[in-house]
DNA sequence: ATTGTCAACTAGCTGC
DNA sequence: GCAGCTAGTTGACAAT
């Protein structure tokens, strides 16, 4: 096997020549014995040079009897390659990660090694690569779920408020329906529900001028009552909390939207038994699931 | 001694 | 059937 790494030179040049590299190894570069002080002194991470880095460790089971170099003479060992032999080969797999038979002829003879080291370390660097994809993807799915499960969390509060803020509501106009409803003002929202405070104040003075026309008429009768489709505001028509009412609940899955109230039917004062507040509150929570 | 990395191997699969 | 691939494993080596 001796005279292969005169191989070397203008192989080197020509392939990386095709594949688009920049550098330009032809020349004497890799002739054995020659200096490398040229144009290019690439030096390997031992701050060997490239000659040596490339044709040096790997091949002194072809030297000959001299033992006494970095490895011994021991043809079954594993052996690493060279800093530069990865470094070409890293290019080699930047360009194109799959191996036609053609370019692994080339890329062995040029850097010295068996046409199946090249195949392996293809095989082997591929496998690497999946993994690292492996590693961002699941990275990039952390972030989003993470984002997600805040969005999540602020959403899952927010109803709780709204929840909380509605069974205030409902109790202070159940306390105040048969005294001074003129007095009534809504409470205000926490800052960050500012949006749906607007909202929720426009739907309960609206509840406030409809309970003060509907009430007597309500209390004298005990016909059903059916609110016409699609002019509900929310909370509607509470006049009574004797007059329970009941939601669509096909609709009812758009968290904390006023909309979703839109579809309701009442209850006839027969269809219903309950009494209390909490009822009534407990319907209204039917907006939020 | 333990651990991580990497070259090399093996088994099983696929396309030609 | 063969070549080449992936996934999993092994063994050498270096770092700690």
């Amino acid at each position: 096997m001796a005279g292969k790494r005169h191989h070397g030179s203008s192989n080197m040049a020509v392939l990386l020549q095709s594949q688009g590299t920049y550098r330009d190894f032809s020349g004497p570069l890799f002739a054995p014995g020659r200096p490398t002080g040229g144009s290019l002194d690439l030096k390997d991470g031992h701050g060997n040079s490239l000659e040596r880095a490339l044709f040096g460790p790997v091949e002194l089971d072809e030297i000959g009897d001299d033992e006494t170099g970095e490895y011994p003479h021991q043809p079954d060992k594993k052996r690493r390659l060279t800093t530069c032999q990865v470094q070409f080969l890293e290019k080699s797999f930047e360009l194109e990660n799959k191996l036609e038979p053609e370019r692994k002829l080339q890329i062995a003879k040029v850097l010295g090694l068996k046409p199946r080291q090249i195949a392996v370390w293809f095989q082997n660097r591929r496998a690497r690569w999946k993994t690292k994809q492996i590693e961002k993807d699941y990275e990039s799915l952390k972030s989003s779920y993470d984002a997600l499960k805040m969005d999540h969390d602020s959403l899952v509060k927010e109803k709780e408020d709204l929840k909380a803020e509605v069974l205030s509501l409902t109790k202070r106009l159940l306390k105040e329906e048969d005294g001074s409803l003129e007095s009534f003002e809504p409470k205000r929202l926490p800052d960050n529900l500012q949006n749906l405070d607007a909202t929720l104040a426009t739907e309960v003075k609206k509840l406030h001028e409809d309970i003060s026309s509907a009430n007597s008429a309500i209390l004298d009768s005990e016909s059903p009552h059916h609110a016409h489709e699609g002019d509900c505001s929310m909370l509607m028509e509470l006049n009574s909390y004797s007059n329970a009412f009941r939601l669509d609940h096909s609709d009812h899955s758009q968290i904390g939207d006023v909309d979703s109230v839109k579809h309701c039917d009442f209850l006839s004062p027969e269809d219903t038994s309950c009494g209390s507040e909490f009822h009534v509150a407990e319907q209204v929570f039917w907006l939020w699931p």
